[in-house]
Parts: structure tokens; sequence; C-alpha cells
DNA sequence: CTGAAAGCGCTTACAG
DNA sequence: CTGAAAGCGCTTACAG
């Protein structure tokens, strides 16, 4: 039913080779052939096949997506989910499909993401960080298969990947709160064995160090990064003996959780508590009150993904990595402004 | 480099056949061979290709996914967003993966949806529901590729969808703000040209003929479910005569721009007037005051979209539809309730 | 500029 | 229960 490469030549009256060529804009055939044969294809509206075209050639114009993690973002989380769509747009437009990874029938092995991305041989792969990073993840990393990772380190040869600055992040935060004149500031953190966790939470004591800021124990908690986490460590934090100033939270999720807490207990936000968050997300603009927050630049991450795998795949550039200049978005939530709603322009 | 059913046969001492078999599970092979053949393909690491396996079947195990409408959904959508994670980790679990169709570079036709199919092999795929569908979108619903919609009808033989029901939608926001004591309600529908659009916009009338409320043409504005757009049409709603002592939405993004245009001028949700959006995004229980608003229910749609797909794709069903029961999440933005702070439990 | 032919790595009747 | 062989629809040296 199906027409082929086969059948086009033929009523072409030249070789499969010929056609080929055409279709792989092979600049070695003649104006007249081409066009005839052109015009024979879209009238029978032939369709190469991807996978003769795979096994044959072997590269495949595929990019895998791998959601790192057993904690991970998959597709609801509005961070990624940002990240993802530049990435996608631009990694369309160098000429790429993508493929996610969801086959649970998988016979080989169930989180062998080596497997799955030989299996579709596709030509990259963006991993997205997540945490409790599996190992197969790192598998992947040092095969042969180039490999771009947003927020999470990958050191092979074929790899490289992208993160918000994030030792810059938590200087910004105390910098601006230390200004506002808090000098009680607690901290909810990532999970500890999460590496962008550390690096946050190394970066904030650093800050505070720097400020001659001391940190109490009893305000240093630790989250997942999602909401309810943020609710939980708030809670425990108002149970300590002196209630902090201020809170910054790695996190908007956490954040807009720590605010519910807040609230719950009575008092207000930003009078008696001040509220950072980390990310940006589209509905830190609508909690009451609007949340001052880190935005990190997901148009930056997601281009600079799709261009540094492009790169990585025909071999032009080779392990390396960059770090991205995060912005300090002032809302209501620490105090320093009036009301002041902003539109969301999508 | 890669090792191959070939070279598993020749280790195990057996036909490629026989190795062929044991991989895809047939039972008419001997106990013995069969672990023997296992473990070889074990230590070698054996990866079977894709592309060799699809071209010599004719079955990939991989859904392609098509975004519908130049105003569509993509990634960053609330709703399409949630459904499709839900229907990833249902057709997973079913033994597909999932292929975006992103490259722009794409020989044939850019807009070409059954060419991206056919040239994949998918085995069915997924369309979600936009505004200014393709013609293209039909031809793809009208071939022999099994096709479930979500939001889009669709009536190949070969094609089903699910939808809310979007008649019931409107009728239990007319009654509850009838309820409320209201009589003057406005309406921002989505585009004129979209069929969801539509169908909320009949019932929204039949309701409220029902309840014997008249229309105020002055009332009724058309975004295009994004937020500035109902920001922009509350504005112009607060421009007429009369002012409407209720806002339905068709979209809670919509809604969340109708209560800033609402704040904007002075007046307050819900004092002054009430609004009420539609689909339960995240972020509707963050605003201030957190909206109330028709829940569709991502979860089944979702769930139903893999299993309908792969009822098409085995032939098991043909051509059907199914409606999910949408419920009202009443929250304060009709003035209902007292503050209450929901938390999100991910 | 064009073509003949081998090969990519599987599956599938078919025969035994 | 097992194997030999054709075939899926392309690409790629290589020869001319």
């Amino acid at each position: 039913m199906k027409v082929t490469i086969k059948e086009i030549a033929k009523l072409a009256g030249v070789s499969q080779a010929t056609v080929s060529k055409i279709i792989n804009n092979y600049d070695d055939v003649g104006e007249e052939t081409k066009k005839r044969v052109l015009d024979i294809m879209e009238q029978q509206k032939y369709r190469p096949s991807y996978s003769a075209k795979t096994l044959a050639s072997k590269t495949s114009d595929v990019i895998g997506v791998v959601y790192a993690g057993k904690v991970n973002a998959n597709f609801n989380h509005p961070f990624f989910v940002d990240v993802m769509n530049v990435f996608k747009k631009n990694i369309g437009n160098l000429g790429y499909d993508l493929m996610f990874f969801s086959n649970e029938k998988f016979n080989m092995a169930h989180e062998d993401f080596l497997a799955r991305c030989t299996h579709y041989r596709v030509d990259g792969c963006i991993i997205i960080g997540g945490e409790e990073i599996q190992e197969s993840v790192y598998t992947l990393d040092n095969s042969s298969i180039p490999c771009i990772g947003v927020d999470i380190e990958l050191t092979g040869e074929k790899s490289g990947y992208i993160m918000t600055d994030n030792l810059k992040v938590s200087t910004k935060v105390v910098e601006h709160l230390y200004l506002l004149g808090h000098r009680d500031i607690a901290y909810i953190g990532g999970k500890k064995d999460s590496n962008i966790a550390k690096m946050r939470l190394e970066s904030f004591k650093r800050s505070m160090t720097e400020y001659g800021l001391s940190l109490n124990d009893d305000w240093v908690m630790y989250g997942d990064f999602f909401t309810k986490s943020g609710y939980e460590a708030m809670k425990k934090i108002l149970l300590s003996e002196k209630i902090p100033k201020a809170v910054y939270a790695a996190s908007d999720l956490m954040a807009l959780g720590a605010i519910q807490a807040v609230k719950e207990a009575g008092l207000s936000v930003p009078d008696d508590i001040v509220v950072i968050g980390l990310d940006d997300i589209e509905a830190s603009k609508y909690v009451d009150p609007p949340l001052t927050t880190i935005r990190q630049d997901k148009e930056k991450i997601g281009k600079l993904a799709a261009y540094m795998l492009y790169d990585l795949i025909r071999g032009t550039i080779h392990s390396t990595s960059v770090m991205v200049e995060p912005d300090l978005i002032i809302r209501q939530s620490c105090g320093t402004k009036k009301k002041n709603y902003v539109i969301n322009t999508k």
C-alpha cells in the first residue's frame, strides 16, 4: 500500500540511489531529474520510512528526553515545563523530534536509559535533573550518546550541562533581605542528597557569614521542592523558640506552602514574616501576597540546552557547562512595594 | 560495536529466528534454550534495534503526540499538561513511548501530521485540541492511524475523543450563581470559531433561559482562554452602562485576568463582583481570592485517552466518544465561604 | 551526473 | 521445538 523509494525510482525511470540523494538534498543530481522525481514523489504522496532510514544511515534526528531522579519533575513541574517548551521549539528548528520514554514494559530493564536511547538510536538526549538520581542516568552520561543536562551535573565526554548559578542565587536573596533590615532569616532547602539543594544551602550559609549574620539551626529545614513540604517545614519553624522575620525557600512551590503555614498561624506575610521563593513560576504572581522570588532564566536555559546539544552531536564542542545568571524579582511578599498586579501576557 | 541478534544466535548456537522468538515472548521455545539465550543476551548487553524491528514488523510501540490548532496548548497549558501527564503514565503502562513532533525541518510538509505519523510508523496518536485547527489534523483523523482526541471532535473510523461535558458545565455555573441570588451575569468565552467555546456559550445561553435570566449583549465577550484576554474582556465589560454582579469565564486563566481588571477598577471580588472560572488549574487555589471554578476531571480524561486509544489500536472499539462529568469547586471568589486555604499535596 | 548491489538488524511464514 | 531464507525500505561506497 505504502509507496516506497523503489516505486518512485521505477516511475521516474531512475535508480533508488538517485531518489535517495534527492531526498537527502545531495547536490550532485541533475536539475531535470531532480524536478521530475520531486513531482512524482509529490503526486504519489511519498513518505520516507524512518525505520528504514535510521537502520541504514545510523542517524535518527530524534532526541531522547529523560527525566532523571526518582522524585522527578515530569510534565507538571512549573519550572521544567517551561524549560522543555523552549528547548522543544529550538531543537525543532534544528531539525529534531522528541522521544519521551514512558514505556513501562520495555523489555530489557526498567530504568536503563542507555538501553532505551540505544533502542531508538537517538542522536542525543536531554536529561532533566531530579532527586535521587538513578545510576543508569550516569551510565547514559558516560556512553557515546551526546547528553545535555539541565540542573544536573553531567561529566561524560560527550556531555554538557546548564543550570542557574546556584551560588549567586542565595547571595542575591541574602543581600536583599539584609538591605530590608532583616537579620533573622530561616531557610527551607531541598533534600540533603540533592546536588542543587546542596549548592543553594552552601551559598546561603556563605552569604549569611559574609553579611555577618548567624544561622539558627532551628530555622534550617529540608523539603522536596514541592508545596506541601514547604508548608510542613514552615510549621516546624514556627514552633521554634524564636520566630524568624524572613524565610527563604529554595523553590516557589515551597514558598507558597510556607506562606500558607504563616497565615494559618494567624500571622501576616509580609508584616510579620517576609517570604522569598525561587523559580518565578506562573502562580507566584497570583498568590496572596504576590511572591518575591529569584527568577531562573528559563528562556536562556532551554535555548542553550538545544544549541549545546546540537554542538555536542556534531562534535563541535565536548564537555562544557554553563551557569546562567539568576534575577531577583521583587513583589509584595517581602513587603517592599505597594500592591501591583502583573498581567500574564501569554 | 553494537551486538546484534545474529551474534547472540551464534554465541548460543541457535538460529536468529529462535532468538527473535525469545525476545518477543513466543511460547514455542524450549525452556533450556530460552534460559541460555537470555543469559547470553544479558551478558552481552544486547539491545534490540527499534528501527530494524519496526521495519520488519510494521509495528512500533510508539504513540505520536499532536498539538492541534495554531493557537495551541503545547507544554505550558495548565489543563493539558496535567492531562498529558496522566496519559503518559497510563499509556506507558500499556507499553508505549511517546513521540513529540517538533522537527521544523521535516522534509515533506510543515503541517502534515499524517506524514509525520507515517514516517515514524506510530501505532496511534493522541490529538490535543486547540483553536484554528489545521486541515491536516483531519487528514490524520480520517487516515488508517488510530487517533484519540482530547477536547477535539474526531470522526474518523479509527478515531475517538474525550472531553468534559461542556453542556453541563454552564448549567452548573448558572445554577450556582442563581442560588447565590445573582441575576446579572456576564460571560467571557473562548474564540468564536472554537468548537469547545461554542458549546460552552450555547449551554450558557440555554441555562440562562432555563432560569429565566436575560442576557445583556454588552456582557458577552470572547477571549482566547489565556489570562490577558480575560483581563481585556473584563475591562470592556466594566465600561458598559450597567455593571454585572457576576462573571463566568470559560477558563481559569481568563478568570484570573478578570479578577485583576476588577481590582484595578477599585472594586472587590467577591463583594462587588463574583467570579467563576473553569478548569481548576493549580494557580486558582493561590490567587486572591481563591477561585471558584469548574473542575475538569483531568485524571479521568487522561486515563480514558490512554485506554481508549489502546482499544482503538487493537481494533476492539471503533469510533466512540466520552463526555466526562464536570465538578463545581467552591472557593471564595464567589463569596460563599470563609477563607480556607487548600494545601497542594503534590 | 547516475546506477547496481550490498547491507543495516530485525520478523515472519514455511518447512522440518 | 528449531532453522534457512526472504523481505522490510532505506543509504552508501563504488564504479562508470
